[in-house]
RNA sequence: GGCGCUAUCGUCUAGGGGACUAGGACGGGUGGUUCUCAGCCAUCAAACCGGGGUUCGAAUCCCCGUAGCGCUACCA
């Protein structure tokens, strides 16, 4: 019947690789491989403000490393390239061009302050606060006289304002959603790029995707979705939504790199094996009976059943996965493959001839080259509150500035010691406090040690994610900060360090 | 607030009307092995969200609650 499988991951280039685009790709992949169909990486880089080549070099990068590899791509080509959406405007274009001509959308003159207005109302009057179409009654004249004079407008797609609409999923009962609760969704933003809705549905179709097969929370964009389809008189593909990935806490939220970390770069270079993690990620979703639950990927793809998946939000379990990690370099690698290993994942050259500089002025033999650079081998690193605290410190204070420096690190374009240097002066500035009685409890913090390699440049080599779980770490050790005392704290750094 | 999804040990899960005294794994406890530790072996504690139905029989089907999550953007 059905032309062969073909599926693909899309994820978008707006931060580090996040382990739910992995767990995605992971399930894509099989579903792909079990069928003998092909597994497309697309990238969705529609939003212009937050995409960045470096995350998407990131993303390919780290899926790589992970071993799930795709065969149609941004960086292999293939049959339907482009596979970067922001190279395929004008197909978006056309696509609204057509829906525009047949009645199917309408141009929007609406200011966002008018928006945010009728939103507030409608919320106050509890009803669903969804676009109230005050454009989709301008004339045709109106609009293009509007639009010819580069008035700032969106696109938006019709959206029938009464009747059900039922969504299939292969995981679930079909979900019935009445119309009323659906938006005229912007499918033209006022910069000429399409949103996801649109262009995810236009790049499915014509890259001939047939299984949709991406997270819970895309659910409820369905029914704008199936009308796309139906306007352009496409057949759509099948739908298939995976749970979302959840954070250890109490309420097992939306995983999180407030939480935890999430990206697969930290897991790199905390040590943790590819094969390791992509087994771990598999075993989220169903586990055999009485069996095994050490799996190669080829093994999980044997016998891989999409229809088995069990639906509760897994919560990502670092605990189990150093468990599985353990059982792959006990069991899978011998000496020399070990060696081998160490030296791919952080001693080989090229890491150690960086941090070389940072540790020789302070050699006086060649072994002190072991405590000096321990740390930059380590995921925590041990450390004890009264260490952080030494010199007097308030825990609480301590506690704040810890997260005022990991909130100023996050919005870092670069991660280098130059703007880190950047960020502990405009701290001590901002909080008066002399640099160097800041920076103290940080080399602690980061290094375990109350002396060692200078911290700007150690925290450049230690990366992003090192320093942000060692952070983390410390501010749990002198005492935490409370849900309240972190959203006084984050209104506070808005104001002070900008918004 | 509205709408949607989901619900088995602390965690990942098995289970799809009788085989359930609810199984396995992580983590935890105890004991053994070992020069220490890790490992390994043995062993213990630990769950069907609540309430109603349907049925001879329900973890499994239905309904109602409850809770969690998600969506509710010119972010994806």
């Amino acid at each position: 019947m059905t032309s062969s499988v073909r599926v693909r991951v899309a994820p978008s280039p707006t931060g580090d690789p996040h382990v739910g685009t992995a767990y995605q790709a992971l399930f894509n992949l099989a579903f792909a491989r079990k069928h003998g169909g092909r597994f497309i990486l697309r990238i969705e880089d529609t939003d212009r403000a937050r995409s960045t080549s470096d995350s998407e070099r990131a993303i390919l990068s780290s899926l790589r490393w992970l071993g799930l590899s795709w065969d149609e791509g941004p960086d292999v080509g293939g049959p339907h390239a482009p596979y970067r959406q922001s190279e395929r405007l004008p197909i978006y274009r056309e696509h609204v061009e057509r829906l525009l001509a047949e009645g199917n959308a309408y141009r929007c003159f609406c200011t966002k302050d008018r928006l945010d207005q009728m939103r507030a109302d409608n919320r106050d009057k509890k009803v669903f606060p969804g676009y109230d179409g005050k454009c989709r009654a301008l004339s045709s004249d109106e609009s293009d006289r509007r639009a010819a004079s580069e008035e700032a407008h969106v696109v938006r797609m019709k959206v029938p304002t009464e009747g059900t609409c039922v969504i299939p999923d292969v995981l679930r009962d079909d979900i019935v959603k009445d119309w009323e609760s659906i938006d005229d969704q912007v499918v033209l933003k006022s910069d000429g790029f399409p949103t996801y809705h649109l262009a995810n549905v236009v790049d499915d179709h014509l890259m001939e995707i047939t299984h949709v097969i991406r997270g819970e929370e895309w659910i409820n964009s369905v029914p704008k979705h199936l009308k796309l389809y139906e306007y352009f008189g496409w057949d759509p593909p099948v739908f298939c939504h995976l749970p979302l990935l959840r954070n250890n806490d109490a309420n097992k939220s939306k995983l999180s790199k407030r939480k935890n970390p999430t990206s697969i770069e930290y897991y790199r270079r905390a040590g943790f094996l590819p094969e390791a993690i992509v087994n771990f990620m598999g075993m989220m979703g169903w586990t055999r009976a009485q069996g095994e639950e050490k799996f190669t990927l080829d093994a999980f793809i044997q016998n891989f059943e999409l229809e088995k998946l069990s639906l509760g939000g897994p919560v990502f379990d670092v605990e189990k996965l150093r468990w599985l990690n353990a059982r792959y370099i006990r069991e899978d690698l011998d000496a020399v493959a070990l060696v081998d290993r160490l030296r791919e994942w952080a001693l080989g050259p090229d890491y150690l001839e960086r941090i070389a500089p940072l540790a020789q002025p302070r050699m006086e033999t060649l072994s002190d080259w072991g405590y000096l650079t321990a740390f930059f081998f380590a995921d925590a690193v041990p450390v004890e509150a009264e260490d952080l605290l030494q010199g007097g410190q308030d825990p609480k204070q301590l506690a704040e500035l810890f997260q005022i420096a990991l909130w100023s690190f996050e919005r870092l374009e670069r991660f280098d010691a130059a703007s880190l240097e950047g960020v502990f002066r405009e701290i001590a500035d901002k909080r008066d406090i002399k640099l160097r009685d800041l920076t103290r409890p940080f080399y602690v913090a980061l290094t375990g040690a109350k002396a060692s390699t200078p911290l700007f440049d150690s925290a450049e080599l230690l990366g992003r994610d090192l320093v942000r779980t060692r952070l983390r770490r410390a501010i749990e050790l002198v005492g935490g900060l409370s849900a309240k005392k972190t959203k006084a704290l984050d209104k506070e750094f808005r104001a002070t360090f900008g918004a």
